[in-house]
DNA sequence: GATACGTGGTC
DNA sequence: TGACCAAGTAT
């Protein structure tokens, strides 16, 4: 690599790429194409996620919608049933939307500039170099967790990565030791370092090619670096929800596209005291009978939350068989492949199990 | 600038 | 058990 103004250690750049061709990954699915439709899922998919969670939601997600068209015509229900436990689902809604973007405003061809890639719903700045990087060979830097991990020991940036002042650094970082060729090659190996060698505990300093050159390792305080999170109480809420049973049917309620779970099928959430007015009223239930199940706790980043489902039987209504707008009577069969959020799906898998058994 | 947004793995 | 966080973005 060649001395360059715009590169002030080209032996940086030289060690990472060197190393990713001899130790980096090279076999993940979405490595080995330029198809940027496989690539922007891909980094849709990878963002907040790790890797071994992605490969099978890529997988299914792929031969369900082959192509960008494809996705573009999907319902936001049909996409958010493959994005189920993947989590972030406004992940799936964006991309359903971006997909819709594409085809009608580039001609159902992906964008290929950093900034037009990063116009699109779901891809900011780091999302979208990486795209511009592996699919049309773009010279570009990110920015994700690993690549954060790596510059703040690398060149001893201290202080916590969510902080504004410190992204900037890091950023400037990023951007300074772009090398000015192999770019994918050295991209995909500042990930591979970050995720295999120079990893958040017990990173193996003494097999990383930046070992020489780290100023975190000379201090001795590879630990120290990236600064960490300032605490933060978690609070704590709860909800019920209403598990309504018909048959072998139970009602689902569509989620409001903002906030926790949105766009996904869910029990309906009632008042945690006094439900049953609600419930009558608002779903025009006739009860004849109700159980409360065993709370269930499900743990978010910045919230726990606990559930206290009750379970109510209504009487199978000929004239009602059609459910409202925005509701679902679905055969508990049916429910593994629903666009649930996890605890509903754990829950609806507990009903099939019991009430099969009945 | 701070917070909301999921889930599963790790220690 | 609970804290922390992973191929970040949107508001």
């Amino acid at each position: 690599m060649r001395p360059d103004a715009g590169c002030p250690d080209p032996a940086f750049a030289d060690r990472i790429i060197r190393w990713q061709r001899a130790e980096g990954r090279h076999g993940l699915p979405w490595q080995g194409t330029r198809d940027a439709y496989r690539v922007w899922l891909s980094e849709i998919m990878l963002q907040q996620t790790q890797v071994a969670t992605v490969i099978p939601y890529y997988e299914r997600f792929l031969q369900r919608f082959p192509d960008l068209a494809s996705l573009a015509a999907a319902s936001e229900t049909q996409v958010l049933e493959l994005w189920a436990g993947l989590g972030y689902y406004a992940r799936g809604r964006n991309l359903r939307l971006a997909a819709r973007w594409v085809m009608d405003r580039h001609g159902g061809k992906f964008p290929s500039r950093p900034e037009a890639i990063a116009a699109l719903p779901g891809i900011g700045r780091s999302t979208a170099a990486a795209i511009a990087v592996f699919a049309f060979g773009a010279r570009a830097a990110i920015l994700d967790g690993n690549v954060k991990r790596v510059l703040a020991r690398a060149f001893a940036v201290p202080g916590f990565p969510g902080k504004a002042a410190v992204q900037t650094q890091l950023w400037d970082l990023a951007q300074q030791h772009l090398p000015l060729e192999h770019v994918s090659t050295y991209t995909q190996g500042l990930m591979d370092l970050g995720s295999t060698l120079c990893t958040r505990t017990r990173p193996q300093c003494s097999r990383c090619p930046l070992a020489d050159v780290c100023l975190a390792l000379a201090q001795g305080e590879v630990h120290r670096y990236p600064g960490t999170r300032p605490p933060r109480t978690v609070p704590r809420r709860e909800a019920r929800f209403l598990v309504a049973l018909r048959g072998d049917e139970v009602l689902l309620e569509r989620r409001p596209s903002t906030g926790i779970w949105g766009g996904l099928w869910c029990f309906p959430e009632l008042p945690m005291e006094d439900w049953e007015p609600a419930a009558v009223g608002r779903y025009a239930l006739e009860l004849s009978s109700r159980r409360d199940l065993e709370p269930i706790e499900h743990a978010f980043t910045h919230f726990r939350l606990t559930l206290h489902p009750v379970v109510v039987v209504v009487a199978a209504a000929p004239g009602k068989r059609v459910a409202e707008p925005g509701q679902l009577w679905l055969e508990l069969a049916q429910a593994g492949g629903a666009a649930v959020p996890t605890p509903v799906r754990r829950l609806l898998a507990r009903l099939e199990r019991t009430q099969g058994a009945q």
